[in-house]
DNA sequence: ACAAGGCTATCTAGCGCATGATAGACAGGT
DNA sequence: ACCTGTCTATCATGCGCTAGATAGCCTTGT
């Protein structure tokens, strides 16, 4: 071990998804990111070469979160409704993290591009083949598009953790999203 | 005149507002801006003296154009789905620019967060309002919360305007978002 | 009518600082 | 002995911004 502590590639990841959320890709240095660590810049180059490798590795792991969800709620919750209750409870950590990579995706470096196209890609089709099987179990009306009623739920996640970024003056209490489609069921 | 062509503060804003739409913020530089504008960095530190003054601006011309369409719609056109559709359709421009604006917050100087924060709680008061009546007139369900639907559809066109900046494979064409609560009325 | 002088918008040059990244030494564990 | 993880020190570059000069337009005094 060497003159300061000992320091994971895991809580490297944790401190700058943090401030990923927070202030965005272009929003700190890795200066920043080391301080407030507390390691040196050096240390933390050594770990990921570059920041284009972090943003990668941030959005690897949320890709990989992601997919575990997804696959425990595939299979352990049964109906539309409580599959996209769940989806927006366990997506509510992530779905700030996933809005701030859709919103630097320009910039960002090509391999996190890919994940995050993958991730969203990915979570949709999911949404929409549910919605789809949704609609023949008659929980959704005859006339939705599988697609879009999965777009919407994504959009509106994100567009809420957007929302919620700017604190507005007596306004909303954040959770309770809407989901307004449910009525229509 | 001077050397180069002449250039008007508007002009520069639309170029900012662009590259803002494109990249957020922090994602490009006042040199780049200038380039891309054909003058100096010099010239435009004259028009903007610095940066935040720019994004300020930025931000303070959407937010009156968000009021202009405001009071039109509000003084054009009855009922609560269209008014609704036309404000997607009026939205549809400034939605990404919003958008990046609410991930860009917590970076932005005060003078531009005071906008955001501004125009965010006035179109969403001004929906809720909306909604309100809406629900009175039958077009919206007695136990719809107008405040949540508001904030949904705001969220709804801010989440498209994220996900369209991940041009996904095969997926989405863009503009036509659900409103799925329209079912509901 | 018309020069004088002010005003505005541009330029070239560069300052001080933060950034992403690297070099090379060193310390501890296996 | 070697590998791993840390450090100090530094590099080149890009950043926001400023200084100071210049050139065209407009007003004003005579």
């Amino acid at each position: 071990m060497a003159r300061s502590k000992q320091v994971t590639k895991e809580q490297i990841l944790d401190v700058a998804e943090a401030l990923m959320k927070e202030r965005g890709w272009n929003g700190f240095s890795t200066r920043e990111l080391a301080d407030e660590i507390g390691i040196s810049s050096a240390s933390l180059h050594h770990h990921y070469t570059t920041k284009a490798d972090l943003v990668a590795a941030v959005a690897a792991r949320c890709r990989d979160r992601v997919n575990q969800w997804k696959s425990e709620i595939a299979s352990e919750v049964e109906g539309f409704m409580l599959r996209v209750q769940h989806v927006t409870d366990a997506l509510g950590d992530d779905a700030t993290l996933i809005a701030m990579l859709a919103a630097d995706f320009t910039t960002l470096p090509p391999k996190a591009q890919d994940e995050v196209r993958q991730l969203l890609t990915n979570v949709r089709g999911w949404l929409s083949r549910f919605a789809a099987q949704a609609r023949i179990d008659g929980e959704l009306p005859d006339d939705s598009v599988p697609d879009q009623v999965a777009g919407s739920i994504m959009a509106e996640l994100m567009g809420w953790a957007m929302l919620q970024r700017v604190a507005l003056p007596g306004a909303l209490p954040v959770p309770p999203i809407t989901w307004s489609w449910q009525r229509a069921g």
